[in-house]
DNA sequence: TCTGGGGTCCTAGGACCC
DNA sequence: TCTGGGGTCCTAGGACCC
């Protein structure tokens, strides 16, 4: 394998790139995306609102406070990140063939033609992904490569923002000797704290264990494992992902649930949920698993193996409803899971309809609550919303309230729009596509030659 | 008003079978 | 006048990733 150049492809602030993409006004401006509620955390932040420290997974309350005035706070659209990573990834997929996806704007890749290839025409290469990308999509990605996975995704990591990073053999050892251990993918806090307690702060200090003494820290499987990626030993092969194990469901409440009554009511929303991705992807699950957060963030779960494989909603949400467990006995829970694993082909009836691209797009995207626990009176409209116009075409909710909403008037092809106020209830207003942002040409052709299209 | 939602993998104990 | 050993499945919990 001497020679190989790992790819390591990840795109700039994906979410929140795709925002500034469609709703061309945001260009420029802190972007935050990621729950509106209380307990909402951040899914994705614009490098204008990283300036100020706000940064993913960051609690929302707080990256806004940190930002300021000036952010805008949007729920995510699933949907749209999910059609613009599958352009994405088509895009790379025609330079590099075998891509190993990790998430929705990352993947590793292996171009066979850059076996033994000088760092100059790996850059090249680099070079021509990043800019057909930006060419086709409007997104911006870093792309990092070195001699393994490990190695090219620490350069992405380095190459970012809108970047390239070749990692040459010769720079291998000395690039990782002075990295943080945290910076090893697969060394979380937990491992991290604990190197910390020994005094192992680099991944060079890790490097310079035995092999006995990191299985002894970190555990006899991951131990070993990553004291090889920290001397730069990493010869783990780039190769398409199998299908998913499991498919799951879950959502956090505003506010704990304390009674029984309340957790079964939540239990079906989310089981349907679960239970509709189940049907997207096809195949029957035989366990089923929920899951329960308590207050003080430890979580219980509770699961049943079936005798067979199923499709059936009421055979899975039934095993479902039957393990959950009463918050008058293990205290107020704050989040409720489904989960079906065990999935196999199971030769049945179609049992599902036919659904829409969008929804497969949208498969295993975080999206917005189905449930707002704000107040509902207000307005049916809320912040991040897309809508159309009879007259002025696609835009987007800006703001709602005391009776109107403003509106402003864009997708990725108008350029930054106008904003304009209107009633709330106004009926020259109706909810739109969110694909549209990104499509508008496409969905102008609609309008004008094959009549109607359908909502969503 | 701290800490989402969707996943993967590992560990460890008990049941069960040969 | 006792209770080995290996393999597999199931369950529960937890670390880690984006």
């Amino acid at each position: 394998m001497d020679g190989r150049w790992v790819l390591h492809f990840d795109m700039d602030a994906f979410f929140a790139s795709v925002e500034q993409l469609t709703r061309p006004t945001l260009r420029g401006r802190p972007v935050l995306v990621g729950g509106l509620g209380g307990r909402g955390v951040v899914a994705g932040a614009s490098y204008q609102a990283r300036v100020f420290g706000a940064k993913s997974a960051m609690p929302m309350h707080q990256a806004r406070r940190l930002v300021g005035a000036s952010a805008v706070v949007l729920p995510p659209r699933g949907v749209v990140y999910g059609v613009a990573s599958n352009r994405v990834l088509d895009t790379v997929r025609a330079m590099v063939p075998v891509l190993e996806q990790l998430s929705f704007d990352e993947a590793f890749g292996e171009p066979a033609e850059l076996v033994g290839a000088s760092a100059g025409d790996v850059e090249r290469f680099c070079e021509l992904l990043r800019e057909r990308v930006r060419a086709e999509t409007g997104l911006v990605a870093s792309v990092g490569a070195g001699s393994g996975k490990q190695i090219a995704k620490i350069a992405s990591g380095l190459a970012k923002p809108d970047g390239i990073r070749v990692v040459e053999r010769a720079q291998e050892e000395t690039l990782l000797a002075g990295l943080p251990v945290r910076r090893l993918w697969g060394i979380g806090p937990v491992a991290e704290e604990r190197l910390h307690r020994l005094g192992i702060d680099t991944i060079g200090a890790l490097a310079a264990l035995t092999h006995a003494e990191a299985a002894d820290v970190l555990g006899g499987t991951v131990g070993p494992a990553l004291h090889r990626l920290a001397r730069g030993i990493d010869d783990r092969p780039v190769a398409e992902r199998a299908s998913s194990k499991q498919i799951s469901a879950e959502s956090t409440f505003a506010v704990d649930l304390t009674t029984l009554g309340q957790v079964r009511e939540a239990m079906d929303p989310i089981g349907e949920h679960a239970h509709a991705r189940l049907g997207r992807d096809g195949r029957g699950a035989r366990t089923v698993t929920v899951k329960m957060k308590k207050s003080d963030m430890s979580t219980l779960t509770r699961s049943a193996t079936l005798p067979y494989a199923t499709t059936d909603a009421t055979t899975l949400i039934t095993a479902a409803r039957r393990l959950l467990l009463d918050p008058v006995e293990i205290g107020p829970i704050r989040l409720l899971g489904v989960g079906f694993s065990g999935l196999s082909d199971v030769q049945q009836e179609s049992l599902f309809p036919d659904l829409e691209q969008t929804l497969e797009a949208a498969d295993g995207v975080p999206s917005a609550p189905e449930a707002a626990p704000t107040a509902p009176t207000e307005s049916p409209w809320r912040i991040g919303d897309d809508v159309v116009h009879v007259t002025r075409g696609h835009g987007w909710v800006q703001g709602a309230g005391h009776g109107v909403m403003t509106i402003r008037f864009e997708t990725r092809s108008t350029g930054p729009g106008v904003a304009h106020t209107l009633p709330v209830d106004s009926a020259e207003v109706s909810r739109a596509n969110p694909v549209d942002s990104l499509d508008w040409p496409d969905f102008v052709a609609r309008m004008t030659g094959d009549g109607p299209r359908d909502e969503t």
